[in-house]
DNA sequence: AACTATTTATAAGA
DNA sequence: TTCTTATAAATAGTT
């Protein structure tokens, strides 16, 4: 469908396998979209690039969609983090829970059909795979976050002790010159480094 | 793409929306089946219709084809083979390589039973929660061990801060009291805090 | 199931 | 990424 025929196979190109990645899996979606409205289908698809990330349409009970959710505004500083991570948790749990249930009432006992069970399951995997996609980022980017602020603190730990150094020595010097003290006490003044906020 | 537009909304005739579902799932399969060849993506697309029909793709391990055809097959004792594959235990991963290889072998071609495919199934999956809960455990002291040194690095921080401003203090008072600066060098000495290993 | 007139998707180019 | 446009592909209505 378009200037020339492609043939289907792997795309060498980096770039515009990229591309027709991006447009092929809008293309995708929209067609189970479609299917789903027309014709009164339940459709889930998931997509997952080769560098990882994860798209995704359901036309039933979103539940990749709200697991998404939480991941979408990430703050940058650990106590955000920390309470995601444990809002993310309790969010999915409580959203898998009130799937089951509702597709446990909606089968009436004995009449469970493969297909449901089977939608079933790749509902809950689908929020699985989320689910832990989601807790090895927030865990990267929690370790992250704590090597920076080492090296700000370890930076800011060394500024602190060479001042201290500095102002022995200078204080040396000044004794032995017999400068007066106004004069130094400016450098010596311990400053509160902006390193860490 | 057709003699008129559609509108993308439910398609009240019956037959035509029969066709429309099987024209369109067939569609929308073959579509999946291409970006996934095309752009190596991961690929998984459920669809069950109104009546309850499923039908799937997925371009990985295929759990879905497994289970459905498990399902058409043997729809009777999922739980006699449910039970048979919890009663087994996860071996080593060296046992899990061998475990693979010989199934992939006896496998000719198509003729695998749902049985060794489930049985399979289940060792993979409990290689991948040790793998995970290994991975989990190791992010954990890691994010553990950074909050550690995040803490003494802190506290050494402060122990510096704290001595520079006591240091600038006895000065000042050594500069008033004019005590000899002998006496306070050793007050003022720089200390590398055995905080940190 | 075919057919075919149209619409839609999209490959290549910018 | 986004837009444009020529062309391939999908498909709605028909047979």
């Amino acid at each position: 469908m378009g200037r020339k025929k492609l043939e289907i196979k792997p795309i060498e190109n980096k770039s515009s396998r990229q591309v027709t990645f991006s447009k092929r899996r809008n293309g995708l979606i929209e067609k189970a979209r479609q299917l789903s409205v027309l014709c009164d289908a339940s459709v889930a698809l998931l997509v997952v690039s080769a560098s990882g990330k994860l798209y995704s349409f359901s036309s039933g009970v979103n539940l990749v969609k709200i697991l998404d959710r939480y991941g979408k505004q990430h703050g940058d500083d650990l106590k955000a983090l920390d309470r995601q991570s444990k809002a993310l948790d309790c969010g999915s749990h409580h959203e898998l829970l009130e799937l089951v249930e509702s597709k446990l009432e909606e089968s009436n006992v004995d009449n469970v059909s493969v297909g449901s069970l089977v939608q079933l399951e790749e509902h809950l995997e689908n929020a699985l795979s989320v689910t832990r996609a989601r807790k090895t980022e927030l865990m990267l980017k929690l370790v992250e976050n704590l090597k920076e602020k080492e090296k700000l603190l370890e930076e800011e730990n060394h500024v602190l002790a060479s001042q201290m150094e500095k102002s022995n020595l200078v204080r040396a010097e000044a004794d032995y010159m017999e400068v007066s003290p106004g004069q130094i006490s400016d450098i010596n003044l311990p400053v509160t480094l902006p390193l860490l906020n």
